[in-house]
DNA sequence: TTATCATTTATTGTTAACAATTAATGATAA
DNA sequence: TTATCATTAATTGTTAACAATAAATGATAA
């Protein structure tokens, strides 16, 4: 029951970017990647041939693979795509949601929240991505469910971005209220307040500072240190 | 100027399925791709590796590749998906073309209707993929562009198996009145006008009779002639 | 004939070696 | 010291040969 090498890797990439652990920008050397999960080059090639299809892997020839970084333009682009395909999967998820599923709704709610106490981001992370993710599974439309994992992919590293540290996640209150419109059946007000729960995560990106740092490995050893001197 | 040979095999892939040269199922062997593009494997498969990542083709391991064959609930899906993209980009387009992009529209029309009139597929069919392209284009999210050129793309597929032959295509009047909402800014008309134009071409599907020929190139040759006695 | 099985053929999967390109290092000159 | 340039190292790109798997063929037996 194991995986390929290939879905092993793409799987491994997309994990660690939607729990923030591969920050944009990231260099992803095909020895390294060989050597991790053990096999050979033309496997890591074809794994990131699929993760540059879905736009999360930038390929720049005879550079090698980086962790894309989304410019603002896209981000814009990103969020307006996702408010339309979440107010659908909304309005098909109404009224759709099992027992099961709204008990793992509101049990994930509580990890968040756990998650966020303990400062714990990656679980964060993690628990609220899975929140908007099986609102797409409730709703039953495969194609829907795969555009907006790569959407909230892209978003999480649009977070790591351009987001005032902290601001970075969903406010937990929303997600309550969801969960209840959605148990309800309350189609209209469900889809409202999807719309406005993307639009105040949009509203907390802040695009005026630089992107952060681009970072290699020798740039991250060598910022902390201040010059002695001057100044 | 030239593109790489990997985007050179994804594109005219995809452009021979988008005219429905290549129809669903088809074996797409890399040894046939490496002498057609005059490359090497590793760029055939690298491209085979991209078009399954946008689900335009099947990876069946030890097997090969084949063109992706829909299922009638992937068909649902898809349409459902497009409506809901389709509006969203109906929506940002209207009030935003500029006159080229209306005179683009208007001859794309007549092109579509002079090829239709000459039985010549292949073009009604990229004619009427242009007109939906170019709208998400004036529309301006790039994403929801890149959404809904995979979503044609497998429209294509879908119309090749589930079309009853002669239905297969847009009705070109909505093509005219969308143009019209569009150009006038008329956006609740638009939205309105492009919903319904996918509806009916939804509801020109036939799930009913099995999913045509799977076929191989032998299959293809031996069909036509029919048993010389018996029955 | 029909079905089953071994053999052959073709295709995909894997690996390693080599070439080409780019980044990093260190030397030289202003 | 700073800038420029040649040299070196590391990484990606390409190619070919080999192994493994599945399909096709043909032979054998019922």
């Amino acid at each position: 029951m194991k995986d390929s090498p290939e879905n092993q890797i793409v799987n491994a990439i997309l994990d660690a970017i939607s729990e923030q652990r591969l920050p944009a920008g990231t260099k992803l050397g095909e020895q390294a990647l060989s050597d991790l999960f053990a096999c050979n080059r033309a496997n890591v090639r074809r794994a990131l041939a699929s993760l540059a299809a879905q736009q999360v892997v930038e390929l720049r020839p005879n550079r090698g693979a980086f962790v894309m970084t989304p410019s603002p333009k896209e981000a814009r682009d990103i969020f307006q795509a996702r408010r339309a395909i979440e107010r659908t999967i909304a309005r098909h998820a109404s009224g759709q949601a099992s027992a099961e599923d709204i008990a793992f709704l509101r049990g994930n709610i509580q990890e968040e929240a756990k998650a966020r106490k303990a400062g714990d981001k990656p679980a964060e992370l993690r628990a609220s991505r899975q929140f908007h993710m099986r609102i797409a599974y409730i709703a039953g439309n495969l194609v829907l469910e795969r555009f907006l994992s790569e959407l909230t992919m892209r978003s999480t590293l649009i977070l790591g971005l351009y987001s005032p540290t902290g601001s970075s996640s969903c406010a937990e209150d929303e997600h309550d209220r969801i969960v209840d419109a959605l148990e309800a059946g309350k189609t209209d007000e469900l889809v409202r307040l999807a719309d406005e729960h993307l639009r105040h995560l949009e509203e907390g990106l802040n695009f005026d500072e630089p992107p952060a740092a681009p970072m290699s490995l020798r740039e991250q050893l060598a910022a902390p240190r201040k010059p002695p001197a001057a100044e």
